[in-house]
DNA sequence: CTCGAAAGTCAACAACTGTTGGCAACGATA
DNA sequence: TATCGTTGCCAACAGTTGTTGACTTTCGAG
């Protein structure tokens, strides 16, 4: 048989993937350990190493994501920061992915080079349309991580008490004008 | 004597402290082994423990730290968002202390809870006395945390390639404005 | 039913961790 | 010089980690 028939494993191998998501997301790569995520997944930590590889691989394969940024094509101009800020908070509400991704970063360089290429290939792209001045759009796309990283950071991993407050609707608000300057907005010399 | 008088070993003290400092500021806390950062002050793991019996207790020595936020009391009222984001940016190239801080406390909530203190105690009170509504204050000061942590992460963490580019000037330029809205601008309803 | 690969279990390994207690060298005080 | 607290080093501990290999069980194809 030539077609790819589903392994009798694959229940298995998916179980690890969200146990690793979720214990990544919540400790961090090195507290993360593999017995805990075997636990978790109601399997034998062997199995993690036959299925994965090593830890290594695991956490590659468990913080593989996209942002799925929209087109933002027939977006008015004026709008594009609401807009983005929303699609920021509902990815962030929705994916423990990003979080065991940027909790990791902080301490493994293979993760935040991983979080370096995300921003280059998805919001690069996204400023480079909209920026006035094609040559300060990396810059641009740097100020609008640095915000969005910034309010996730505050609000799932340091939980700072006004931050974790803000419903959705408030914290897109109050984000809105902030990337919309940092994209469309008059540039600073400094 | 009632005077403190220095002790023989005070040197190596503060040795201890600065390779502390500068092993949980470049590998965080769970990867700052007590041995490598007593090989970094040339003396023996055990001394490490004599002197400030456990790891959290060094991590609560060498992280130990003020923002020494000004008094903006003759501040004129446009110029707060400037000097803010250049006090901020001076106190974080200048201070290992920070990064080790913000390195620990996404893994370590005991480090978080120190963040968000620091934010409650320093950043809080001067918010409060500049938000033309007291009662959006904590709010006010959560949103600065948001855009100074994200720059910061940013920059000497991830180091994003844009915003590691930028010189400090640059950086306050962009910055400024974003500050100065969310302590002084109009509130946002969501 | 038979059989062999796939799936899962079990025990152990080597390395590394924070931490401890014993012991030697030092140095000021008497 | 004799004494005693201070400073430092060494060796070891107990626990945890990622990882490995041998073993048994399961189950679908022939």
């Amino acid at each position: 048989m030539v077609t790819m028939t589903a392994r009798r494993s694959d229940a298995t191998r998916a179980a690890i993937l969200v146990a690793a998501r979720e214990r990544f997301a919540a400790d961090g790569f090195e507290r993360a350990t593999i017995r805990a995520i075997a636990a978790d997944a109601r399997i034998d930590p062997s199995m993690v190493m036959r299925y994965y590889g090593n830890k290594e691989a695991l956490f590659a394969a468990a913080a593989d994501f996209d942002l799925r940024l929209p087109d933002l094509g027939d977006t008015p101009g004026e709008r594009i920061g609401t807009t983005l800020a929303r699609h920021f908070l509902h990815r962030w509400e929705g994916d423990e992915t990003l979080m065991a991704l940027l909790r990791a970063a902080v301490t493994k360089e293979a993760a935040a080079e991983r979080i370096r290429s995300v921003f280059v290939q998805q919001v690069g792209p996204v400023a480079a349309r909209l920026a006035p001045d094609p040559a300060q759009a990396a810059t641009r796309a740097g100020l609008v991580a640095t915000q969005m990283l910034g309010f996730a950071l505050c609000r799932y991993i340091l939980r700072l008490p006004p931050v974790v407050g803000l419903t959705p609707e408030e914290a897109a608000a109050w984000l809105a004008p902030t990337i919309q300057r940092y994209l469309t907005g008059e540039a600073q010399a400094g």
